[in-house]
DNA sequence: AGTGGGTTTGTTTTT
DNA sequence: CAAACCCACT
């Protein structure tokens, strides 16, 4: 019996062909649920036993660096269990441990290791370690193949310094974070500063390309990139550098993206260059040994806001394939049978999807039985919430043996959400794990030392020098410090120049000058062994010796002690990539850190309950899931739900929620919840009137509405009782959409009559006919 | 030079 | 209601 047959025989149809796709442009069309991430992994898996493609020519990229590992993990034991049966004709598990051991290792090195797996940003953060050097920018900026990645924050910092101290503007009027944001849109659509001044001719858009610009030379002045940066220098590179391109285009002979809809204009054009060589003429590709495999979901297309664009999708056999419509070609195939989620929580799954108009029909097929109503509950405020879920999945565990607490995700829109949760968790002390959020690399201590590593590996990185020049305290003044940057700044050099030149120290610092000879020797003795030392000697060793683990522990507070414990927890992390990996480069170590998210160590069988937000979410599948804060304003968010297509999004975010769960699906809202440290009173998300009310029990008691809708209902909207119309100027209402408000005009009279209506949720206007079957009177 | 207190600002979502 | 930020004081 080969393996092969094994596992080809767990396929239904559609995925049986997704799987032996070998040439050309495919589109799998994989609805939630539907075994896509199976399929894409056997696909690999078939390409290098059945048509034997070498694993070094495969790219397949991943949404996360967790669903990265995942894949390679499963690709490795399907090969290590074929190994298993040629060698000792066993199945793997069957083995002695040391055997096994053998066994993988011999797949890792010949298999998983060649494999190019990873998200957009790792791929090409390392091909770049091989390339960034023949690369220049439009303005002649160069970068070296030990560059820095700088995170958000970073680079939020250098756009504000460029706004306030650079430009001089006001920070009112040009807000740092919304010019950072429009930096990113711009480099997200592929657009130099010119090319952004181009389509933005006007004040603002000026202003923009020029902090934009300013920006960059400030990047390319600490030798470093952000994480837009990953994507367009690559891009760039391509296009202007024919003979890289090829290399990189005959090195990918097989492309696979997962999650396609979430694929923004530069990734898709990264893809494109990389799949026809940047051929533009269709008659030109050859597609021998070659594919175009992409998976997706537009239905799920969750992240907009950096710039995804699943109309990339929708396009893809245009782009990539004949162009004929599904039936009459072989460049599509849709998934829509659901292995995860009870019948119940499908048919809701699918009713909500269908109040979208943006999507390509698909219908969720269940296989799997009704299952349990969904149910929905209604609390008085966040604590209520939280008290109802945590009762509920105690209860739930006890009722349940085969339940632990891994089986439960909490899912909420935003991160602020968590909090009630938590602290209900942490008083039943029910064991949590919290995705997202303050991550472990964001903490203090954590960028601290990681700033010591980068200025080791990349002298260049300012911002990380000069986080760390007088971290901890060795009397290196602002002054002194104001006096070393204008030096380095009128002779055009990074800080470090000046700081390393003894001289020059000398004459500029007085007092502090011995501090900084010692501090730059430190540096400069880890500088010197950086090939011979592993990642992990050096940030322990370098810890030690800048005594930045001494002040800590003199300090002796609960809250250093705790900082020392994450810095040996971030030495282990090192030990554990080096491991992993080994890879013992520093370069490699900071990479991999730079992208590292929270979500990477969520382990699965942790025995935890999961809280996290929709997006953290997204591929994931719990068997009991609560999807909280269902209220207007929060989902949807209040900042989508004037605009339709954001909206259509918020509804594509709770359809992600309701798709997670396979057992057993719990929506809660509350009435009333604080924000902004007040109390506000919250109605129900629209999204609920949009399930099925049948497959729904809850503690809601029906009560007695409004007037206007018991006189309005046997007249099924026909005819308007007098009541209809009985509105006056200052009375209250509650709109399902807009939330609460008040007549503050009646336009025209009679049946023609209209409203406007003053929202306090949305602080603005609208008009709404006054038989509006969602607009009630306030109690 | 570093802390402290008082003020302001802000909440989508993330690689 | 926080966290973050700023200024002034020690």
């Amino acid at each position: 019996m080969t393996t092969d047959r094994n596992f080809l025989s767990q396929l239904n149809p559609s995925q049986r062909r997704a799987v032996e796709h070998f040439c050309g442009p495919l589109l799998v069309v994989a609805g939630a649920g539907s075994g896509k991430t199976r399929a894409l992994t056997y696909r690999i898996a078939h390409l290098i036993r059945h048509h034997q493609v070498d694993p070094e020519n495969i790219l397949a990229v991943t949404f996360t660096n967790k669903a990265a590992r995942e894949m390679k993990e499963r690709i490795e034991a399907i090969f290590a269990q074929d190994l298993a049966q040629n060698k000792y004709g066993q199945r793997l598990e069957l083995l002695a441990e040391y055997e096994q051991k053998q066994l993988r290792s011999r797949i890792y090195k010949t298999i998983t290791k060649k494999l190019w797996i990873g998200t957009f940003h790792s791929l090409f953060a390392r091909i770049l370690r091989y390339d960034i050097n023949k690369y220049q920018d439009e303005r002649g900026r160069i970068w070296t193949r030990n560059f820095s990645i700088f995170d958000e924050s970073d680079a939020q910092s250098l756009v504000k310094n460029i706004v306030t101290k650079q430009l001089n503007l006001d920070e009112k009027k040009f807000d740092p974070r919304s010019i950072r944001y429009q930096i990113s849109n711009a480099k997200n659509l592929g657009l130099s500063p010119e090319q952004y001044l181009k389509e933005n001719p006007h004040y603002k858009g000026r202003v923009i390309a020029e902090v934009y610009d300013g920006y960059q030379a400030q990047l390319a002045a600490n030798n470093a990139l952000d994480f837009d940066d990953l994507i367009l220098i690559p891009v760039r590179l391509f296009q202007q550098n024919e003979s890289i391109l090829g290399y990189w285009h005959s090195q990918f002979r097989h492309i696979l993206v997962d999650e396609y809809q979430d694929t923004n204009r530069i990734q898709y054009e990264l893809i494109r260059l990389l799949s026809t060589n940047g051929e533009t003429r269709k008659s030109e590709w050859n597609w021998q040994g070659r594919s175009i495999f992409v998976v997706g979901d537009a239905d799920q297309s969750i992240y907009s806001f950096r710039m995804a664009d699943f109309t990339i999708l929708l396009n893809f056999q245009s782009d990539f394939g004949d162009g004929l419509p599904d039936e009459d070609t072989r460049t599509m195939i849709k998934l829509e049978e659901n292995y995860r989620s009870r019948e119940n929580i499908l048919q809701a799954a699918n009713s909500l999807i269908e109040n979208n108009t943006q999507r390509i029909e698909k219908v969720l097929k269940p296989t799997r039985g009704l299952g349990e109503q969904i149910y929905c509950y209604k609390a008085d405020n966040e604590q209520a919430e939280a008290e109802f879920v945590i009762n509920k999945l105690k209860h739930l565990r006890e009722e349940n043996p085969e339940l632990d607490w891994g089986s439960f995700a909490i899912l909420y829109r935003t991160n602020a959400q968590s909090r009630s949760f938590e602290d209900a968790l942490i008083q039943r002390s029910v064991p949590y794990t919290i995705v997202g959020g303050f991550k472990f690399y964001d903490r203090q201590e954590i960028k601290d030392a990681l700033a010591y590593l980068r200025v080791v590996s990349n002298p260049a990185d300012t911002v990380s020098l000069l986080r760390i020049i007088n971290t901890p305290r060795r009397g290196i003044g602002k002054a002194t410090i104001e006096l070393l940057i204008s030096a380095s700044q009128e002779l055009s050099v990074p800080l470090w120049e000046i700081l390393s030149d003894e001289t020059s120290v000398n004459t500029l610092a007085g007092r502090a000058a011995k501090a900084i000879n010692k501090f730059v020797k430190t540096i400069q003795e880890f500088q010197e062994q950086i090939e011979t030392l592993s990642a992990a000697e050096i940030l322990h060793q370098i810890m030690e010796k800048s005594g930045y683990i001494d002040e800590l522990k003199s300090k002796g507070t609960e809250e250093a002690d705790n900082r020392l414990e994450n810095v040996y927890e971030l030495n282990n992390a090192v030990l554990q990539f080096q491991q992993d990996t080994e890879d013992t480069t520093l370069e490699g170590f900071l990479a991999n850190a730079s992208l590292a998210s929270d979500l990477d160590n969520l382990e699965e069988g942790q025995q935890k309950v999961s809280l996290m937000t929709l997006h953290s979410a997204k591929g994931l599948e719990f068997p009991v899931v609560f999807l909280v804060g269902l209220e207007q304003g929060l989902l949807p968010h209040g900042r989508s739900i004037d605009d339709p297509l954001a909206l259509e999004e918020e509804r594509r975010l709770c359809y992600v929620g309701v798709t997670r769960a396979q057992e057993q699906l719990f929506l809660t809202y509350a009435k009333e919840r604080y924000t902004w440290g007040s109390r506000e009173t919250k109605i129900p998300s629209q999204f609920l009137q949009e399930l099925p009310k049948e497959l729904i029990s809850s503690n809601i008691k029906p009560k007695i509405y409004s007037r206007r809708l018991i006189a309005s209902k046997p007249a099924g909207g026909a005819i308007l009782s007098d009541r209809d119309l009985n509105w006056s100027v200052g009375d209250r209402v509650v709109h399902q959409v807009y939330g609460e408000g008040e007549v503050t005009h009646i336009l025209g009279s009679g049946k023609k009559a209209t409203l406007a209506i003053k929202f306090s949720d949305l602080g603005q206007q609208k008009i709404i006919p006054p038989t509006d079957p969602k607009l009630a009177p306030m109690q």
